[in-house]
DNA sequence: CGGCCGATCCACT
DNA sequence: GTGGATCGGCCGA
C-alpha cells in the first residue's frame, strides 16, 4: 500500500497542527483478513500534562494511560461510559503524553463489514463510539503500533476540503481548559 | 473496599 | 430534548 505515514509524521511536536494534518487521511484497519476502513473527518487535540480534559494531565501515569507516555505512532484506546471504546493516536516524543482522538470517519473500504459490526445502525462510523466500533477497534489494541499492518494510515494527496474549529466534546469537566479550540472538522 | 463518574450512544417523547 | 445503559479506573478511607 503506498504512502503509509512514519513513525517521525507521528512524533511531530506540534499537537494541534498533527490533529489538523491528520483530516484527510484514511485510517484503515485490518483484522482476520477483513480490510476496513474510512477517511478521518473529526479529530481533537489532548495536550499532555497541562491539559486538564486529558487523561495524562498533570502526568498521571496509570494502567490506562500508559501508552500515551511511550513514543507517537501507537494507538491509546480505552472504555467510555462502560460500552465505548475510544481510538486515539499518541504523538509528540516519549514522556510527552500527547494524543488525538478520532472522532469520524467518511466510509470508504469494507463498508458491508463496518454496517454488520454495526448492526445496521446509523451513523455507520460518525461519533468516536461508533467509529471504533464499526472499524472493530477495542481496549485490547490499546498500545498497538500504527505503522503496522492491523491499524495504519495512508495520505490522501489531492483531498483538498475546508477545516473548522471548535471546542472539544463532553470535557466540561476541564474548567477553563473545556473552551480550548482542539477540535477540528474536515468538511469536503 | 465502596462510591463516584466518564473524551457516548440510542430509544423514546 | 431527555434519560438509561453499563463498568473500568480512580480516589479516599
Amino acid at each position: 500500500m503506498e504512502n503509509l505515514l512514519t513513525l517521525d509524521y507521528f512524533r511531530q511536536e506540534d499537537t494541534t497542527a498533527l490533529a489538523k494534518s491528520l483530516l484527510g487521511k484514511t485510517l484503515f484497519t485490518n483484522f482476520n483478513n477483513q480490510l476496513t476502513g474510512g477517511i478521518i473527518i473529526e479529530t481533537e487535540a489532548y495536550l499532555g500534562a497541562t491539559d486538564r480534559a486529558c487523561h495524562a494531565f498533570g502526568n498521571r501515569r496509570t494502567n490506562r494511560t500508559e501508552p500515551m507516555f511511550a513514543a507517537g505512532g501507537i494507538a491509546y484506546v480505552y472504555l467510555c461510559y462502560g460500552m465505548h471504546h475510544l481510538f486515539n493516536i499518541v504523538t509528540h516524543k516519549k514522556d510527552t503524553p500527547h494524543a488525538i482522538l478520532i472522532r469520524a470517519i467518511h466510509p470508504t473500504h469494507g463498508i458491508p463489514i463496518m454496517r454488520e459490526r454495526r448492526k445496521n445502525r446509523s451513523p455507520l462510523s460518525s461519533g468516536p463510539g461508533t467509529l471504533t466500533q464499526a472499524l472493530g477497534i477495542t481496549t485490547s489494541h490499546t498500545g498497538l503500533s500504527l505503522t503496522r499492518n492491523q491499524i495504519f494510515l495512508q495520505e490522501n494527496p489531492n483531498l483538498v476540503g475546508e477545516i473548522q474549529t471548535t471546542p472539544r466534546i463532553g470535557v466540561d469537566y476541564a474548567g477553563e481548559d473545556a473552551k480550548l479550540p482542539y477540535r477540528f472538522l474536515l468538511k469536503f
